[in-house]
DNA sequence: CATGAATGAGCTTTCATTCAT
DNA sequence: CATGAATGAAAGCTCATTCAT
C-alpha cells in the first residue's frame, strides 16, 4: 500500500464514524466518499477495498492502543500500578477514538475473520496484561492466577463493553468515571472491601 | 410469522452455524438453503427476510437464555448463590447454542443496531443481574455497588468474551472449566482470596 | 446451465447481431438486454457471464454447421464431391448465420482462447475435410496430399474470408453466387482449366 | 503523434507479443508499462489511447507488409512469378513480426471497425494481388478470372489461415515449409497435376 | 519531457426478493 | 403450501484517461 495523502488520513475519524453509525457492511464505499470528499476511485487506488480500509483504521487504532497500553505497562510502579494504567489506557483510547473501537467492540466477528488483526488485538492488550498479570503474581500485587488467558479476555471484557454501552449510545466516554468503578470490580470484585 | 415447520426448525443451529462460520452480511440466503436443504424461496415463505431470520435465531436463543437466568435468579439462595447459578446458565446457553452465541456477540453492533434485539438482550441478561446485584448489597453478598449498570455490563463482558474466545476457535465450550475462575474473578477480583 | 427459456432461445439471432456489430468488447451486457427484452439480470441467471453468452451462440451456430458439414462430408459421392458439399454446407450456415459466423471469424483469436470453442470448430469443420481430404486422394479425386493440416486451413480460409468480406459489409451472403468460383479455386487453383 | 522515443520503439514487439496473447480488450494499458517498462503516463503521451497504440503496431506491420508486397508484386516475372513472391513475402512479414500478424488476423473484425486499417489492408495486400492477378490473366500465368475479389479474399484466406494456426499455437512460423504446399494449392488447387 | 498520482465513468456481477405455478 | 424461475436494484471494482509537478 501507497504511502496515505492527507487528504485521506485526515479523514481516518470520519471514515471511522461512518463505518460505526452504519455498520460494516450496510457502508458502501461511496457513503465514506461522500463522507470524506475523497473520490470512491482515489479511495480504491489506495487500498485495495472496503476491507482494506476498516483494517487500515483498526490497526491505526489498535497500534496507537498498543503503545499506549505497552507504556501503561511497562512503567515503574507495582503490577497493580500498571494494570491499572493498562485500563486506564485502553479507556482512553477508546475514549479518543470512539468509532473505530466501537466498530472493533461491535463487530469482533469481523476482526476475527481477519487474521492480522486478531493478532493485532492480540499484540495491543491481551499480551501485555498477561505478563503483567504474571509479574503481579509475584511482586504480591494479587494471588496466584490459575488461568491468565481467561482472565486477560474477563478483564478486557470487563472494561470494554461497559464502554462500548456507552459509545453505542453515543455518549461520550468519559474514562475518569467510568474507570474507577471498573477497576475497583477488576481488582477486587463484587465482594471484596 | 407463520409456524414453522419442522424442516426449518430442525435446522436451527444449521443455519446458526452458517451465519457464525462467515458473518450475517457474508452469508448469503442461497448459502443458508444450501446447508439445510430448504428451498431459498421457502425461507422466504416463512420469514420475512435475512434479518428476520437472524433475529428469529437469536430471539430464540435470548428467549433460552432468559429463562435460564431467570430461573437461576429467581432461585431461594443468596444473591451471591444466585449470580452464580447466572452465569453458569449464561455459560451453559453458550455452550448449548455456540453458534447463535457467537453470532450474537461477535456482532453486538447488529443487535445493537436491531431495537428488539437489544431489550432482548437487556431482558435476558441484564434486567435479572441488575435485579440481583441490588439484592445481594442487601444480603450482604457483596459491598454497596454504586454503579450497577456498569457492573452489570462488566460482568457481562467478563463471562462472555472468555467464552467467545473459546468459540471463535472452534473449541468446544465447557462451562465447568471456564465457570470458576470467571466466577472467583467477578466476586473476589484479582487480589480477593 | 439451466435450460435455456424461450425468450432466450428465440433471441438467439437477436444477441449475434449485437455482438457482431460492435465487437464482442463493445457491446455491454445491458445492450443485449436491451435488444433481446431480457433483463440483464435473467442473462445472468441463465448464463454465467459474458463470454458464456457467446460461448453459446457460437456452440449453438457450430454445431448446425457440424451437422452440415458431417452430413455433407459422409454423403455417397466422390470426395470431390463431398467436399464441394461440404463448402457448400459452410457458406450456407454462413448464409443462414450470417451474424455468429461473423463474430466467429472476425475474433478468431477470442475462439481460440476458448478450448472448447477452438475444439468445437475442429470437429465441426477441420475434421470431417481432414477426413475428405484423405478419401479424395484414394479414391482419386486428387493427387496425393502432403501437408493436409495445411490444406485444410488453406481451405477454410479460402471459403470463409470472401464470405466475410461480404458479411461485414452488411451484405446478403448468397452461397450460390459465391460457391462456384471458391469451388473452382478450390479445386483447380487459379491456374487449373 | 510525436515521434516516439527508443524506449517505445524498441518494444514494439513486446506490445504486440502483449495484445496477442491476452487479446486486446483482455490488455490493460496497465500490461503494456508493465512488460515494457514504460510508465502508462508515459505511453499516453505518446499516444492517444489504446487504439492508437493498436493502430500504431498495426500500421507499422503493415507499412513492412506493404512493402515487401509491393516489391515482390512489381519485379519482372512472370505474374505467377510475382505473385509467388508476394505470398513468400507475406508469409515472411508474418514470420518476423508474429504478434502484430496474430492481432490482426486474429481480430480481422476490430480491424474493420478501424476504418483506416482496413484501408491499409487493402493497400497492402489485396490491392497488388488485385492487380497481379489482373496482369497473370494478361500474360498467361492463368485463366480468366471472373471474380477477383473473391479470389483474392480466398488467397489471403489460404495463406494467412493456416499460418494463423502455427502461431496461435506459439510454434514459430517457417514460410520455407508453409509456402510451398500453399502456393501449389493456390495455382493448381487440390487437383491440379 | 516524462510521470506518479488521482479520478470520472461505467460495467459486470451479485443478491435479496418476488411471483406464477 | 411450497418452490423454481425470474428480476430490480444496487455496489464493488476496474480502467482508460487526465493533470500537476
Amino acid at each position: 500500500m501507497r504511502k496515505l495523502p492527507a487528504a485521506i488520513v485526515t479523514n481516518e475519524a470520519v471514515m471511522a464514524e461512518t463505518f460505526a453509525q452504519r455498520g460494516f457492511d450496510e457502508t458502501r464505499i461511496e457513503d465514506l466518499a461522500e463522507a470524506t470528499g475523497v473520490p470512491k476511485a482515489t479511495l480504491y487506488y489506495h487500498f485495495g477495498g472496503k476491507d482494506e480500509i476498516l483494517a487500515w483504521l483498526l490497526r491505526s487504532m489498535l497500534s496507537a492502543l498498543g503503545e499506549a497500553v505497552t507504556e501503561a505497562a511497562s512503567g515503574r510502579g507495582s503490577a497493580r500500578r500498571r494494570l491499572e494504567a493498562v485500563v486506564r489506557a485502553q479507556l482512553g483510547v477508546m475514549a479518543e477514538r470512539p468509532a473505530s473501537c466501537r466498530i472493533l467492540i461491535a463487530d469482533l466477528g469481523r476482526a476475527a475473520r481477519m487474521p492480522d488483526l486478531a493478532e493485532a488485538v492480540g499484540r495491543a492488550f491481551h499480551g501485555p496484561v498477561l505478563r503483567l498479570l504474571a509479574d503481579g503474581a509475584t511482586d504480591g500485587s494479587w494471588r496466584k492466577l490459575k488461568d491468565p488467558t481467561i482472565l486477560a479476555s474477563a478483564i478486557f471484557g470487563a472494561v470494554v463493553l461497559p464502554a462500548l454501552d456507552t459509545l453505542i449510545n453515543g455518549e461520550r466516554l468519559d474514562p475518569d468515571q467510568v474507570a474507577p468503578p471498573i477497576l475497583r470490580f477488576i481488582f477486587t470484585g463484587l465482594i471484596g472491601r
